[in-house]
Parts: C-alpha cells; sequence; structure tokens
DNA sequence: GCTTTTTTTTAGATTTGACTAAATATATTT
DNA sequence: AAATATATTTAGTCAAATCTAAAAAAAAGC
C-alpha cells in the first residue's frame, strides 16, 4: 500500500498522459520523466507485478482501477499542497508546482484529510485544476474560461491557466485573485476585450488573452 | 549542500545523543537508528568525506559545525511542521512527531521561512522545545516547569513534556492548551498540587504530576 | 598481564533504481 | 516484401543503503 518516491512519480506521469492518449509509450514516459527507455522497462515490469497497471512487452501501458486510485491519492496531494502554498503561504502561482512535487511524496491519509478540511475543501488548485476528494472523486476536468460566462453573471476566479511570471503581475495589479468574485459588464466586439467589476465597484478592463486564461467556477 | 533522508536521519540522530554525552558511539547510534553497526560505521564514512562530522575508527563522533548546522536546519523544519500540524491542522500532541518525520525532509528553504511567517515566528514545538530561527540560532534548551514558576506570576503554556493520550485527555478536558495564559494562585504543600486560575476566572487544581510536564514560556 | 567479552570495523551480498550497449521487435519506406 | 529506421527490451554495471558473518580493536574481568 505504499510506494516509493520513484513509483509515485512513474504513476502520476502515466495518469496525466494517458488522459491525451488511450495508451502511453515507453519512449513518452522516459521523455516526460527525464529518463531512460530501458529504465521505464524495468519499472513497468515492477508495477505490473504490484498490479497497478496492463503491460505487455512492445504494447505500451495503461493504469489498472487500482492504479488510476494510486495517481489520484497522489494528484490530491499534490493539488492541495499547491492550493495552501498559494492562498496561505502567499507563494506565487508560478513557484507552487515545484514544491507541491515534493510535499505530495509525504503520503499520510490523516495529515492529507486535515489539511483540506483546513483549507475548507477546495475545489480546484491555483491552476485552476480540479482536486480529487478524499474518495478519490475529481470533478469533469472541463475548465470554464471568462470569455465563456454571461453578462452580468457574478462568478469566482478558480485559477490561471498560463503561469507566466508576466501574467502574474499583471492579475496582481489588477487584484485579480483566487477566489475574487467578479462580473463581466460588457462585452466590446471590436476586440473581444471585456470590462469587469471586481469586489464592490472598481471596474476595470481586460484584454481577450488575459481573459481566456482566467479560470472560473460557476456558483456566484 | 543537499543530503538524502537517510544523511538526514544519522545528522538529526547524531546531534540529539551528544546533547547528552561528548561523543557518540556506533552501538548507540545504531540502536538508536534501529539499525546495525556495520551501516553505522558505513555512514560516518560518508559523512566524514563530506566533512559534516569527526570521526577516526573507535574512537566515536561528533558533529563539527557544518554538521551542526546542517542538523539545526533539519530540527527547524521538524518543529514549525510539528506547530503547524497541531496549531493548524488540530492533530493532538502525541500525532505530530511521527508525521513531522516524513515532511522534515522536504528542504526548500523558501517553503520553511513562508511557513516559519505563516505561523507567526512561534518559539517553541507543541513540546515545548524551541525552534531555530531562519539562521540557525536556538534558544537555550532549558525549559521552565511549572511549579517553578512563582505565585501570581501570568505565564503561557508553551508545550507538554509527556505525549501520552492521557495528559493529553487531562489537559482537554481542564481546557489549557499552548497558548493558554494562567497564574499560580495557591501552592498546597501536602501533596504539591496546585490551584491556578486560566481564563478569566476559571480556578482548577492540578496534581504536581501534571504540572511537572507543563512547560512554560515566561513572558506575560 | 593475560583472557574473555564487548564494540567496532571489514568483507562480501542484496535491493532499488538508474545507466550503457547490444539485441530484438515493430513501423516505415521504397 | 525486403530494407531501413525507430522503438523497446535484455543483459550486464553501478551507486546508495542496507544486511550477515568474520576479523580486529578496545574494554572488562580475574
Amino acid at each position: 500500500m505504499n510506494y516509493s518516491v520513484s513509483e509515485e512519480n512513474y504513476i502520476k506521469t502515466i495518469f496525466h498522459l494517458q488522459k491525451k492518449e488511450g495508451t502511453v509509450t515507453t519512449n513518452e514516459l522516459a521523455g516526460e520523466l527525464k529518463t531512460r527507455p530501458a529504465s521505464v522497462t524495468d519499472m513497468m515490469k515492477k508495477l505490473k507485478a504490484k498490479k497497478l497497471l496492463h503491460y505487455q512487452p512492445y504494447q505500451g501501458f495503461r493504469l489498472n482501477n487500482d492504479g488510476t486510485r494510486v495517481a489520484l491519492a497522489i494528484i490530491r496531494r499534490h493539488r492541495l499542497w499547491e492550493y495552501f502554498l498559494a492562498e496561505k503561504l502567499k507563494f506565487t502561482w508560478d513557484e507552487v508546482h515545484e514544491v507541491a512535487e515534493e510535499l505530495e511524496h509525504v503520503s499520510n491519509k490523516k495529515l492529507i484529510d486535515k489539511l483540506d478540511a483546513f483549507l475548507g475543501y477546495p475545489k480546484n488548485d491555483p491552476h485552476g485544476d480540479p482536486i480529487p476528494d478524499a474518495n478519490g472523486k475529481i470533478e469533469s476536468g472541463k475548465k470554464i474560461r471568462l470569455p465563456e460566462i454571461p453578462l452580468h453573471t457574478p462568478c469566482i476566479v478558480s485559477g490561471v491557466s498560463n503561469q507566466s511570471g508576466d501574467i502574474l503581475e499583471l492579475l496582481e495589479h489588477k487584484k485579480i485573485r483566487i477566489g475574487t468574485r467578479l462580473e463581466i459588464r460588457k462585452k466590446f466586439d471590436f476586440d473581444e476585450s471585456l470590462e469587469i467589476k471586481t469586489g464592490k465597484q472598481t471596474i476595470t478592463t481586460i484584454s481577450r488573452q488575459l481573459a481566456e486564461n482566467i479560470l472560473i467556477t460557476h456558483e456566484a
């Protein structure tokens, strides 16, 4: 029931690669993990022996139910720590991933469930990705972006999909953060810019490029 | 500048054993780490090569300045996480150590300094042990216990030295926690029990055994 | 002060996770 | 469909951290 840091990194990476394609290949995984194909083959044999994935030589691999369950637990830990780092420790959005890569391997269930409660059971991490719950349930995956929200509909910022320092600086300046409530006041067809209301009566205009990167939680 | 989990555990344990005796022996360390003497000798050679300790075959070992600096950084991480677990995640005093043993090996300096700030730069962990600051400075080490506090002197609970569930239950019942302000009202010579005031006007009596285990920060 | 016991070290083996180089299977060309 | 190219696996090494068994040094007993 307990896996090494190395095993966890393989499992997590397979999960992410699987989503895009049906099956994962040796080279893909080696590239993603910055390791060699031969090392991947070795690990696949081990994970198959542990019954976490399907694997026949030369046929690629994919996680089975047990492997998926393990992957979701790792992703839950990663995203909860990211949320903690951003919200509580005031790390910027582009710094959280690297630190969470280390924290995610501390696999004490009680710790993670208590952290979840402390954070108020957040639904999304700072990049807008959904956080699996204690049972491994995860929300759709489809993220709603600001331009898809109708006029005059109050909504809450749940993350940004682009993690560059530039976008951060701009958002910081406009005081748009995770949890910020906002509402679209006007859509300009000319350049697709949006006039939005944030907080009580602050009105500002944001470009289409910026709006595309702001992820939204629907509920008021 | 970066050490493996195993190296860190050896360094940390040597630091704790040193305090009591001048030099640490192979068997002592093997006992503490639940490993074999031969493994200890191997690791001592490695840590000596890394210039973290003094070691001559058959002569025991002790950390040098660099080794002590590394040990204090590990202890700082451990105790800050313990404080976080107890204060923020509501772990009980007897549960925090085990979890902190894992978290302490995530050695990102920025993470730890930001955690420190988030927690309000606590001086002691939930067991009353002092937390080294960002520069590795650590306070005396001498803990003051409740019976040593004079009458009518307001003070603050900084921890307990005994971590059993029984003492916890009792303290919980009497609403004595870390940070609780209290003041001794009367000392009974017969059984050395103490009558104390906690909070506004709650008066209660505690036994000598209990008082001995309550650690105090002097400042009002 | 020699002998016995205890402690520590050395020597050699094991496991995990990685690597290189070579072999083999699959895919792509022509 | 054979030849070439690419992807994958196998075979054999290596380093880290552990172990057991045996040898060597230090300490204790008589």
